[in-house]
DNA sequence: TCAAAAATCACCCTAAAGGATGAGTACAAA
DNA sequence: TTTGTACTCATCCTTTAGGGTGATTTTTGA
């Protein structure tokens, strides 16, 4: 049983020429074929050596297409991707510079994403008054009168993330 | 000189089709000398036989390599590019499928700059009234409430440069 | 343990932002 | 010429943001 299957799969690489040898025994019966029409015919052999003609000249081609490897040709097309900052790498020594707490960076964070003061309380589970305060204390350190400027100089001070 | 050159140049897609000629006259000289052979070797025809088959079936071999079309292989090449202030883009199809008007993107651009109203206002000549209803028809553009949600929108939609 | 810093919250007040609506002007396209 | 659109400005009103001050509670580092 493993023999067997042993033996077809040694065979397996021959099978091109198997049915080569196969090809070349029918060819030859059909020979033996023509040779009778070509006697019988006398002067009609043209016809005959245009048959065989062709019928090698499909035979070369079926044959060269099971042969040759593929041409295959490379096309590199480059693909421009963005690379969006997801490794972001928060300027810690700013942050400690400008004695930023982590609270009010958490509230610079939420304000950079657009939400209002109330939103921010309700997210952190504080009063807006704390908020407030928060972002009073950072628009002292971070030296600006707005928040619109304050989530500008935390990007440009890489305090957050940018767009 | 030039213009044998020129010549050339028109010959070379035809190439393929002089050497065919080429090779048919030189199988016609060749069938004409072994049908003399054969004429004088009466029952060796066979051997010309063989022969007009290795020969056709050599050329249609030669004759698929030259046919068949090569396989397209795309390789796409994922190349990163860093986005910078530099070479900003401006989403033109985005500010027009949102019909924001050219005033209004100048209104958003100093908006992300940090300035009140009052200041965009000073900065264009214009009334704090008109920088309010330009800012509302904005926000309604961009499905926003406020100012901050506004400036992170646009920056996401490729209207403002990023920081 | 004790002081400093951080975080929390409150109150009051002003400034700025935002919503809704109406309306006049200028300019280009139909 | 008319029509539409962008731009301009105004008024009234509400909401949100921000400034100033003071106070209590945690947390933390020396």
């Amino acid at each position: 049983m493993r023999n067997n299957t042993t033996i077809l799969l040694k065979l397996k690489p021959y099978k091109e020429i198997i049915s080569y040898a196969i090809s070349m025994g029918i060819l030859l019966l059909l020979l033996r074929w023509l040779e009778f029409r070509f006697l019988v015919l006398e002067h009609q052999y043209e016809i005959y050596i245009g048959l065989i003609s062709v019928f090698f000249l499909l035979f070369g081609i079926w044959l060269a297409n099971k042969i040759t490897k593929p041409k295959v040709r490379t096309i590199v097309v480059e693909k421009e991707v963005r690379v969006s900052m997801d490794h972001f790498i928060l300027n810690e020594t700013e942050l400690r510079q400008r004695n930023i707490s982590k609270r009010e960076l958490e509230v610079l964070t939420l304000m950079a994403k657009g939400l209002s003061n109330q939103e921010i309380a309700e997210q952190l589970f504080v009063s807006l008054n704390t908020v407030k305060t928060h972002s009073a204390k950072l628009f002292e350190k971070l030296d600006v009168k707005r928040r619109t400027q304050a989530i500008e100089t935390a990007k440009k001070l890489q305090l957050l993330p940018p767009t």
